[in-house]
DNA sequence: CTCAATTTGAGCGATAATGAGCGAAAATGA
DNA sequence: TCATTTTCGCTCATTATCGCTCAAATTGAG
């Protein structure tokens, strides 16, 4: 049997079952595992089926663009889990009255979903996400920097490459950021360019500068540095801390709070 | 039988009782307790499911405050009938390579979301519902005004009251307004002063400024007064419109396209 | 026919899925 | 409340599948 009759007959029971397994094509085709294996890869690259362990599925109806269902802080893996802890620590550290910033991200957004119960909160981010988590809170004065739109896996954000002129005279009683990596030679580094202005910043417009950090975070490298690692801050992390970091930042006498996974 | 037939069989059952035990799935896959059990934490993480002891149900929605699921497209009454139909309109007025500025409001969330498939267009906006529409398409170009957040019944705006220094130098091929209340005598109006100032600029900013009115818009008399009926632009509604307004846009030379409701 | 390119099949270690067993925690019922 | 039963979470061994490479078979061109 040639390949196009076996792709012509995946196809079929696919569109029929739904989902076909590995070793039924075999059999009805009589090729080897090997040749079906190739048709599937075949197939999942021409995006019209999803392999799986053992067989093949028909691909998930994709979502519209830009009608994605917004949910920033759903907790899918082991690292969202750490955010969601790292993000309730963060919580804990706002009171009422205070002002802070929030920077963009998906512990950002566990972060500011948190928030809503805290009195007289005045709130400026660049997170369109972390607005949503705090639009109809009453007691929450919300501003949202403007700038164009971002869109990251978990956050939509806006970025602005002349943000400075527009934070001239505010100040934030602390500074929530996140980054995309740390690393103990190149600092914080973050994938956009235009982000490093901003966070530069707003790191002298506090006394309180909290950088919330999952262990997906520790010796990685983003595109664009920051600030090195010794600048002053405060670190919200987990237990996963590599010991190098801990050593390090208690060596600056940074604090460095390291909170146990549940 | 294979994990994909399992999670469909599940997953009907679960549609269709509302809740499933592990000893009912367990027979009726023929899979061991430790495969179901694994499965059922598959389903839960990607939040298809909810796990109990014994069993799985589905997951409960609950809007938490601030957590409403913005839903600004929706169509719930006849006014909004008018509104999607206007949106379609509206839509069709835009084309590739354009520069255009969306305002606040439901009839623009859905105009917003039919733009998805206009090559290089720019938008710019105070609408962060609208940009939720628009985020992740690659072809549009998204700018968001910032301001404080305020919050409506479909729709979440910025409004800054300095707004017009950062607007210097942007030209828009078309501006696309909704109003609270239009009235013969006090002109367009809004509930929020502070849109005025904006509104009242970009009217100077632009040679095609569209105002998408809806038929509870006429006759309605808002706080603030933005700019007389007869400033130039072009008008967007339905063949509900009093016909003194029809009159009166005739009058003024104003083009006025009045759609059927289907 | 020869030779190269393509397609197929087989073997290999690595990886993922599965099933069974065990102590701990939770639900059940007196 | 306490004892019993069920379910849970976890680990470990087993099995199936995966990804890869290389050899054999097939195909097509000169």
């Amino acid at each position: 049997m040639r390949y196009w009759e076996r792709e012509k007959q995946v196809l079929h029971l696919l569109e029929a079952n739904g989902a076909v397994s590995m070793t039924e094509i075999c059999a009805i085709t009589g090729a080897s595992v090997a040749t079906t294996r190739r048709d599937f890869d075949e197939l999942q690259k021409k995006g019209l089926a999803q392999r799986t362990h053992g067989g093949l599925r028909l691909p998930q109806k994709k979502e519209e663009p830009g009608r994605r269902y917004v949910n920033g802080t759903e907790i899918l893996d082991d690292i969202d889990r750490e955010k969601q802890i790292i993000a309730r620590e963060a919580a804990a550290q706002v009171q009422a009255g205070e002002s802070i910033f929030i920077g963009a991200g998906k512990t950002c957004n566990m972060f500011a979903a948190l928030l809503r119960d805290i009195e007289r909160l005045t709130v400026v981010t660049t997170s369109v996400t972390a607005v949503l988590e705090l639009a109809e809170c009453p007691n929450i004065s919300v501003t949202l920097l403007g700038g164009d739109i971002h869109t990251g896996k978990n956050y939509i954000e806006t970025l602005d490459p002349d943000i400075n002129h527009t934070l001239r005279g505010y100040f934030f009683d602390k500074v929530f950021l996140t980054v995309e990596g740390v690393d103990l030679e190149r600092g914080y580094t973050v994938q956009d360019k235009n982000r490093t202005g901003l966070y530069t910043q707003l790191s002298r417009m506090t006394r309180r500068l909290y950088m919330l950090l999952d262990s997906a975070k520790f010796d990685r490298r983003a595109f664009a540095t920051m600030f090195p690692p010794e600048k002053a801050c405060r670190v919200i992390s987990t237990r996963n801390m590599p010991d190098k970091f801990v050593e390090f930042y208690r060596k600056q006498g940074i604090s460095c709070t390291l909170l146990p996974i549940e």
